[in-house]
DNA sequence: TAGATTGTTAATCGATTAACAATC
DNA sequence: TAGATTGTTAATCGATTAACAATC
């Protein structure tokens, strides 16, 4: 597939979408209008357009689009139309929460691989997912062909399970650790800290 | 503070710069050049000057910026000179870890008030925070006059406790829950929901 | 048919980048 | 002083929005 021309930031509202064509159709709508769909994403009707466009043209002039159509069409474009699976390491608190998280399989998401370094917690279960030292993290991720990984642990050692990830052969992290990421060009890397997003959030609220 | 002219695509990074110039403060530096923290950062030289630039001239000509200047000017910039409290619906696995999630009280958000709906888990305390039940939350985010909450229910809940949250004079949402929230304009909302990114990362990766 | 809404092109808007005089 | 780097202006780039012919 030739998905060069698509910028990225178009990417990266699809899953948004879907979300919500999910939720609409969960909710027993069969059709959609782009301005129906832009008003409850907060959204223009001209952006949705524009941005499906790049795809393909999947609605009908005066009647707007078909749910179901454009949620497998999504799920095809962003490659949704297959088990992922990924490995995590981190098995503390909130690792624990994302090995447990119900939206993971949900949404076609499997952890496959759980790592620690804690021998209090290696050989434990986390759900049905058993928790393996980080020392063996490469030669399963490789054994695996596991693509992604989510790193849970402290800032400290992020950079250095980072680095190990990627020797081993992942190609996408998602990082929960406060700390910014050095990695290769080519990995695809997206960060989750919740202090930056309140510290935005605390510009705007103010001091009153 | 007249702050209207800033793009808010300059605020959200600057949390970003903060993180950053606080890890190079750790390493011993004093001094850092835009281009420096921009290979840092993975960005630009010319976007840091231009974004520090709406804010006043933190820097010196041949030397760069002082780094525990511009942490503290940040910080004041962010509203970050004085402890945030904020409160958290919902003490499932996700609610529990954020509520001892290290990175709050190190960074000056502290959660003041916790609430559940479940019986069981209601008068417990995780970490030093009791669990107070949910039919209590408008009034003590009034009495505490807290203005932001994080959201960490489950998906049908989180759009009522959201109404009601906002009912109670709350400004500012972290949302965990993964739907896609209906606020007023005025409401400062963020999303926290890793399937997102990590679909947005799977087109990327693709189907090998 | 009349009304609605798409897909797309062109216009606008805003953000990023480049360049450089000022100056430490 | 010479070298480095800022702060800022102007140029470029890219994304969003508006508009409308096509068409269901």
């Amino acid at each position: 597939m030739a998905k060069v021309d698509v910028p990225d930031i178009v990417i990266s509202r699809l899953p948004r979408y879907l979300q919500t064509l999910n939720q609409m159709a969960k909710e027993g709508m069969h059709t959609v209008s782009s301005s129906d769909l832009a008003a409850r994403l907060r959204t223009t009707a001209a952006q949705i357009r524009k941005d499906l466009s790049y795809f393909g043209g999947f609605g009908k002039q005066g009647t707007g689009y078909p749910i179901y159509l454009l949620i497998e069409e999504l799920q095809k474009i962003l490659n949704l139309d297959r088990i992922w699976q990924v490995a995590l390491v981190g098995a503390g608190n909130l690792g624990r929460a994302l090995a447990q998280y119900p939206g993971f399989p949900r949404r076609g998401i499997e952890i496959a691989l759980l790592f620690d370094a804690d021998p209090n917690v290696v050989g434990t279960q986390i759900g049905t997912i058993p928790v393996q030292h980080v020392d063996f993290m490469e030669s399963e991720i490789q054994d695996q062909g596991i693509k992604i990984g989510i790193l849970a642990v402290p800032a400290a050692a992020a950079q250095q399970i980072a680095d190990r990830m990627v020797s081993a052969g992942i190609e996408g992290i998602l990082n929960y650790a406060p700390v910014t990421l050095i990695l290769p060009e080519s990995i695809h890397a997206m960060d989750i800290d919740p202090v930056l997003q309140l510290q935005t959030m605390m510009y705007f609220i103010g001091e009153d």
